[in-house]
DNA sequence: AAAACAGGCAACCGCCTGTTC
DNA sequence: AGAACAGGCGGTTGCCTGTTT
């Protein structure tokens, strides 16, 4: 990799946040020849600002499609358990929740979600909660991303969209099967699991108008589960809080052994 | 009422990867 | 093949606002 030039010219530029004005302007000149060619944009739009201040501005504020309601408490716990699946990779968790950008998800996950999982007694790095007494088994996210990553090494190049492949796979089927009827008791094991803790820790004290209650509203309507993408989604993620998943390691050498998916 | 404090969030920064020449 | 370019990503910062004392 060579030596790179700074992405603008420092001198002459504006930072900080942006007018209405500046606004319109990008607006303006995205819609009439769309967006792309980031560096040069400002000069040909008349901005003074890096490209790189423009091409943020547009993703993570201006574009069209962007919810600008307050996050759901649906978003909001598969923000959590895809966070279990994936980590810190705001823009693959982004890509599971339509209108939602990497930056608004990272902002909500650590000014809301790390803290609430900490008030539960969760790690928020592992998922797992801090107190264990079951030795050193990896913890159901570790042992989902230890199979993608293998399945990874067994075809390299696989990304993490493979996550949704293998859902639609014989190791996602398995998944379904198992989860099924782990599914109800594993919402309902999140539910309430910070209640009774909350008032005497100081963690209770997080977050100003944060509750601190659980995340989860665990709906009873869960037995009858179809395989949409959204429900089957949901299952994952709620599922991957609680359960064994080291069975899927078993699948994921097949899955990929066949000769085209 | 005002100062201090804490949280939320937009924006910046540096690094990395993919593409083009 | 390698340098330069373009854009994406995640971490961090700093300002603004609401809350507490």
């Amino acid at each position: 990799m060579g030596k790179k030039r700074p992405c603008c010219e420092k001198n002459g530029l504006k930072k900080g946040p942006w007018s209405l004005e500046e606004d319109q302007v990008l607006i303006s000149y995205v819609s009439q020849h769309g967006h792309g060619r980031w560096r040069s944009l400002p000069k040909l739009a008349g901005l003074l600002r890096c490209g790189k201040s423009c091409r943020l501005r547009w993703t993570n504020y201006l574009r069209p499609d962007i919810k600008r309601a307050p996050f759901t408490e649906e978003e909001e716990k598969l923000v959590t358990q895809l966070h279990g699946i994936l980590g810190n990779r705001w823009t693959a968790i982004a890509a599971q929740l339509p209108g939602r950008t990497d930056n608004e998800i990272k902002n909500l996950w650590n000014t809301h979600l790390r803290k609430r999982l900490l008030c539960m007694g969760i790690d928020p790095l592992t998922h797992e909660p801090f107190a264990t007494s079951n030795g050193p088994a990896l913890a159901p996210a570790a042992q989902w991303e230890s199979a993608r990553l293998e399945a990874e090494s067994l075809q390299p190049g696989a990304s993490s969209d493979h996550f949704l492949r293998l859902w639609n796979s014989e190791v996602g089927e398995a998944f379904r099967l198992r989860a099924r009827g782990a599914y109800v008791s594993s919402t309902s094991s999140i539910k309430g699991c910070c209640d009774s803790d909350m008032a005497s820790t100081p963690a209770a004290k997080i977050g100003k108008g944060e509750t601190c209650t659980s995340p989860t509203a665990a709906s009873s309507s869960s037995d009858e589960l179809d395989d949409s993408s959204d429900s089957a989604l949901q299952l994952l993620t709620d599922y991957a809080f609680d359960d064994d998943m080291s069975f899927l390691a078993d699948h994921i050498s097949d899955y990929y052994s066949f000769p085209s998916m």
